[in-house]
Order: C-alpha cells, then structure tokens, then sequence
DNA sequence: AACTATTGATAATA
DNA sequence: TTATTATCAATAGTT
C-alpha cells in the first residue's frame, strides 16, 4: 500500500526507517482503537522505538496491570515473577525469625515452658539471672549518677547564693562536670536546665 | 476499506462483529509484526475478545514482563503494584515488629540498657523477676514430677519382682499413673518404655 | 509535513 | 468458517 510494495525487513536508511516507524505506529494505535470500539475488546498496544521512545494505547477501563492480570489467568504463564517471588521469599524469611524470637521472649517471660525439656529450663534460668545482673549493674550506675548530680546541684546552689555577693568563675567549672548525657531531668525534672540554661545557652554542646 | 465505509462504533450484530474482530485483530498482529521488523522496533499487542479470548504478539526477544519493566522505567508510572505494594508494605511491618522484639529481648538480656530512662529499667526488672518466677514454678513442678515417676518406676519394680511368682491385675491400675505426656526419658531415659511397652503398647494414647 | 500512486485491508456478500 | 471482491484506508516514495 505505497507506490510499490515492501519487503518485510529492516529498513537500513535512518531516515526512512524513522517515517516509515512514525506513520505505521500511528496506524496500528488507530487501528488498535479502532476494534476496541467496533468489537467491544479489550486492547493493550505498547511499542518502543529503535530510539527507545513508548507509545502505547490501552482500550477504556483497561490498564497495563489489568491486562497482565488478565494475560496471567488466561495464558497460565507466570509473569513479572522473579521480584514477586524474592519478596514472598523474604517475608517468609522474616516471618520465621520473627516467630522464633516470639517463643524466646515468651520463655524468658515464664510463658509456653511446659514443652520444654528441663535442658532448656535451665538455660533459660541462666539467661534471666544474667539479664538481671546486667540490669542491677545498670541501675547502681543510675544510682551513682544520681548521687553525684544532687552533690553537684548542692555545690551549684551554694556557689549561686554565695554569687549574690562575689561573681566566680569556679561556676563555670563545675557546670561542666554535669553529665548532662544522662538526663538528669529523669530524677531533678527541669530543675538543673532552668539553673544553667539561661547564662550558659550552648553548655549542651559539650556534652 | 470494504464496500461501503464504517462508522467506529461498536457493532451491534453478533456476527458482523465477530467476523470484523477475527479480520481486524489478525490486521493489527500482523502490523505489529511488520512494524517490529520493518523499523527495528520492541511492539507487545494483547487483545482480550469480548468473548475473552487472547490474542497476542511480541516482537522477538520480548516478552510481557520485559515491556512492563521497560514501560515503568519510560513511563515512570507504577504498575503489576498492588500486589508489589502490599507485600513490600507486609514485609516493613514484620521488620518493624521484628525489630521491636529484637530490642525488647535485648533489653531482657541485659543489654543496650544505656538509654533506658529508670522507668524502663524497674519495668524490665519486674518482667525478668515474673519470668523468673514462673520458671521456677515449672521447675517445681518437673520436680514434683520426677519424683513422683521415680515412685511410680519403684512400685512396679517391686510389683514386677512379685509377679514372677503371682500374676497381678493391679500391675495394670498402676501403670496408667504414669503421665508419659510428660515425656519421663529425660530423667530416666529409655527404662520406663523398655518397662511398659511390649505388654501395653496402646498406652501412649491414654496421655 | 504534504501529496498521491499504489498496495493492503476489509465490509459486504456468497 | 472461508473465499471473493468492490471499496476504502494506509502508506512508500516523492516533493
């Protein structure tokens, strides 16, 4: 349908190989919305270029998705599988992990034991005695702070009523030395910060 | 094209319209294919019937899913994604719960205590203290067990010693004590089944 | 991007 | 469905 008939192979002139593409794109998504209408199908027409540019048509109410959808029950093939499957994969992976430290926690909370040989019993016992070791540690640590912040607060307070007097740079030297890291608000809430912040606004950069 | 020029509108006669959608479609497959050689271009078709019936063509080398890649990364639209999404979005919420276990069990063992206000730490304290006690409450409780099967082991030795002189109903009435639920191998492995099999092997039922 | 001679597609028909 | 064919539509080569 020309002035001579074609070949059916690649036209090697650029050029022509570029109209040729333009004019038969527009034929076929013409022609794809063309049976759309007449015959009531559904269609899905997607063409890339040599150069990689999309042009598609999709019939009305129909998507990209849709299709495939539809593609995958009636041609039982299985697309756009491999990610698909990586990530049931992974949940499943996930899933079990997840399920497994369910049951730790569970033990180390006394519950589901009855299953359990007297082997682990005992480990489990180990793990609690541990935990709670650590944890006692931790809290002496918490008391030792504690401790040293209401000591320097009690200095702090001192020095400010004696400041009403004598300015003193010591001040400044032993604000230092509160570990505000800890959040001392915890114990002397807000306290501490309304004592310093105000002459000293970035001391908690130091920290 | 045809003796008589066509409207695009759907066509109201069964027929006619059956017949215009084989020609049709088998139009469009073959200027797909055409078109794919022709001027080296990538062309997916799909056509669902309305009777639901597919009819596809891919240029060599493609296939649905590869279009769908290429489509999304063009298109920069996002398809084949509620499925995607909903799996992605499962697998972030397990992560999170699996993360929140994970630091929850941490914290039971002890560990990355450091940033834990004191609140925490007296919560945490009363966990491992419950857990505690009801470990020990199962262990008491195997104990209990165990003694009470090793009592149990004694009786019907002493029983299985008489019986070699005077056969005994009583054996029976005895042996259904045991709660071999309990799975008693771990304390006194192998004997007991060695013991009770052989005459009564449809015991294990009675659990 | 237009034009137009030709080929190709297809609507009506059998 | 398939085949035929009169017509219309698409398009290859040209401007």
């Amino acid at each position: 349908m020309g002035r001579g008939k074609i070949e059916i192979k690649r036209i090697e002139n650029t050029t022509n190989r570029q109209v040729t593409f333009s004019k038969r794109r527009n034929g076929i998504l013409k022609k794809a919305r063309e049976i759309s209408v007449l015959c009531d199908a559904e269609v899905s027409v997607v063409i890339f270029s040599s150069a990689g540019k999309l042009y598609d048509f999709y019939s009305p109410r129909t998507t990209l998705p849709k299709i495939l959808e539809k593609y995958q029950t009636n041609s039982g093939k299985i697309l756009w599988d491999d990610k698909h499957k990586s990530l049931s994969a992974e949940i499943d992976r996930i899933k079990k992990e997840n399920d497994n430290m369910q049951i730790e926690l569970r033990h180390l909370k006394g519950e589901d034991l009855n299953s359990l040989p007297p082997k682990e019993l005992i480990a489990i016992e180990e793990a609690l005695t541990n935990g709670q070791t650590n944890l006692r540690d931790k809290q002496m640590e918490h008391w030792r702070m504690l401790r040293r912040n209401a000591k320097i607060i009690e200095d702090v307070n001192k020095l400010l009523a004696f400041r009403l007097h004598q300015p003193d740079v010591a001040l400044n030297g032993r604000m230092r030395d509160l570990e505000l890291g800890y959040h001392p608000e915890d114990f002397v809430p807000h306290m501490l910060n309304f004592i310093v912040q105000p002459s000293h606004p970035n001391l908690q950069e130091e920290k």
